[in-house]
DNA sequence: GTGAAAGCGCTAACAT
DNA sequence: ATGTTAGCGCTTTCAC
């Protein structure tokens, strides 16, 4: 089942094999018959890894993400991978589980054997991200030099949130932070701007993992303020404070208002369901995969990042603020 | 950088730094030492698809699931790519997105550039399975032949679930049935197998997409009848069907109880909390992972499937039928 | 302990 | 339109 059994058989060369695989139309049409007969006949597929030497690219790109199991990385890898499925590309998938010396390590290890690397959310050196430079790169929600990213701002849409909040009537509205970086650093930018405009005080706490359990675990914190009204850093931090609070015996909307981000599908599964910011992740998916495409095809990207827009998704989880009894 | 040119500059052999990163122990301290600071000087690392088509095997997994956005398909995945990472596999992920044709062209695709292939729930043909023979395989969720497979058996976790109702005095309890499969099936064996030693009606209702949306749709087909109780195909189905309850005004569990299956996530974070068959998503992953290996290095596996079992977790959407008033 | 040489399976000039 | 030739970068006998 190797190209030159399959060329003696036909009775032809290598070559003319090869081109039947990669340029039929450069074969007569009778050759290129016989030599499909006897493929068929002999099960034979051009073997992915010599091509991958003899051409040297592989047609594979990777990916980085932060959790593999967390909803929002899952939903950007599905669509990443169907897009890159859509020209013909494969995927490799590492999770680094936020550490990293992980991400780094995965980031080299994938590099030599794909055409493009997409980081997810890189937390690992400026550096180190420098060094992974030959092989095409595209970033997700980082920004660094002019490396080609695609980056959803949410300052605005959380901006929005803390002025629907403030219309209804919020004085003391509460952010709970997430892990550092970008994704936060983006949001609380958002919170800070709203407050000032809107001559609220900004109070934040955390930081907290962007966990159910670190939600849960926030609740308390909040309560033991005057808020009446919560932003947390994402979906599952919301839901966190969500259950806490029922288990305590309060109401969302009426004893608080709450509001998560990302609007994974869980904001629509809980009671009631959720006010949120909802980020385009499938939407930032594909069109990294294209940017990158670009970069490998030497194609000029645009300069400068991709920007993608948030966008305030208001559901049942915010309401007026309780009047003072 | 290339191995030409470390051993040139380290005044060797190529041979000889090939040996220095495959078994160092074959070469000189003095030797090794001058190589290894030539490589580091040179940023050199061996080519990995270079060395895959010398060595005939290249290091990488693969795995075909349902849905990679699923979060049931994640965990998985992600528990399959760590215990991959850790005998230093890297790994391809794809989705088949429930498409038989989809998922035999992602595996075929994958087989020659991976050494070993795993298929979540695979829906393909019986013969397109086979034909897939010469790679390593292990299956998850499915049986054939001999093949190497990981089960995780519901039927007697099920069993438990229609017990425990049956224990809260419900009579009547409908079935959600899921998409045709093995999953479906087992679960189904569990249902009227606990129904028939009950002296209960099995009433199953369905098949349904094992989708939130499907299970809001399904509340209201379970309303139609004198039902008190529910086990769903899985968990994502059961919370649709407690929020449609919860719309229509109804309570859980006084009104009706609910139970799912998956044990995912979710099943905590909703109110009430979900009573649910906790399938071992991650074990099943990184008993997967095991046998492929054994299967790649030759090992003999176990002859059979592995089978791993389900357990019910009682949380709070199961409750006391209500006595008629 | 080290080097020379052959080859993994394919592609891509270059010839014809 | 097809064949010849020379690699892609590495590993691995087989000598020394």
């Amino acid at each position: 089942m190797s190209i030159r059994a399959v060329a003696a058989r036909a009775g032809v060369s290598p070559a003319t094999v090869s081109r039947v695989f990669t340029q039929p139309d450069a074969v007569a049409l009778e050759t290129r018959r016989r030599v499909l007969a006897v493929a068929d006949e002999l099960h034979y597929t051009p073997h992915p890894v010599a091509r991958s030497l003899a051409r040297g690219c592989t047609g594979n790109l990777g990916i980085v993400v932060p959790d593999i199991a967390n909803s929002f990385s899952a939903v950007v890898t599905k669509a990443v991978q169907q897009e890159a499925a859509r020209d013909g590309y494969a995927l490799f998938v590492s999770g680094s589980d936020e550490l990293a010396r992980d991400e780094e390590q995965w980031a080299r290890a994938m590099a030599p054997q794909v055409d493009g690397l997409m980081l997810v959310s890189p937390l690992m050196s400026d550096d180190a991200l420098r060094a992974l430079g030959p092989t095409p790169l595209v970033l997700s929600n980082r920004l660094l030099d002019a490396l080609p990213s695609v980056v959803t701002d949410a300052t605005e849409a959380v901006g929005h949130a803390v002025e629907h909040l403030a219309a209804l009537g919020h004085r003391e509205i509460v952010y709970l932070a997430g892990p550092e970086g970008f994704a936060n650093t983006m949001r609380v930018r958002g919170y800070d701007g709203a407050c000032r405009r809107l001559g609220l005080r900004p109070r934040r706490l955390g930081p907290f993992n962007a966990r159910f359990s670190d939600g849960v675990r926030a609740a308390d914190l909040v309560l033991a303020t005057p808020a009446t009204a919560v932003v947390a850093y994402n979906d599952e931090v919301a839901v966190g404070v969500l259950n806490r609070l029922v288990d305590r015996g309060l109401r969302v909307p009426d004893d608080l208002s709450v509001v998560g981000v990302d609007d994974t599908s869980l904001a629509e599964m809980v009671t009631p369901r959720l006010t949120t910011v909802r980020l385009p992740a499938a939407e930032s998916g594909r069109a990294a995969v294209r940017m990158l495409l670009d970069v490998i095809a030497g194609r000029p990207g645009p300069d400068g990042p991709l920007l993608l827009q948030a966008e305030l998704i208001v559901r049942s989880s915010t309401g007026p603020v309780r009047v003072h009894e």
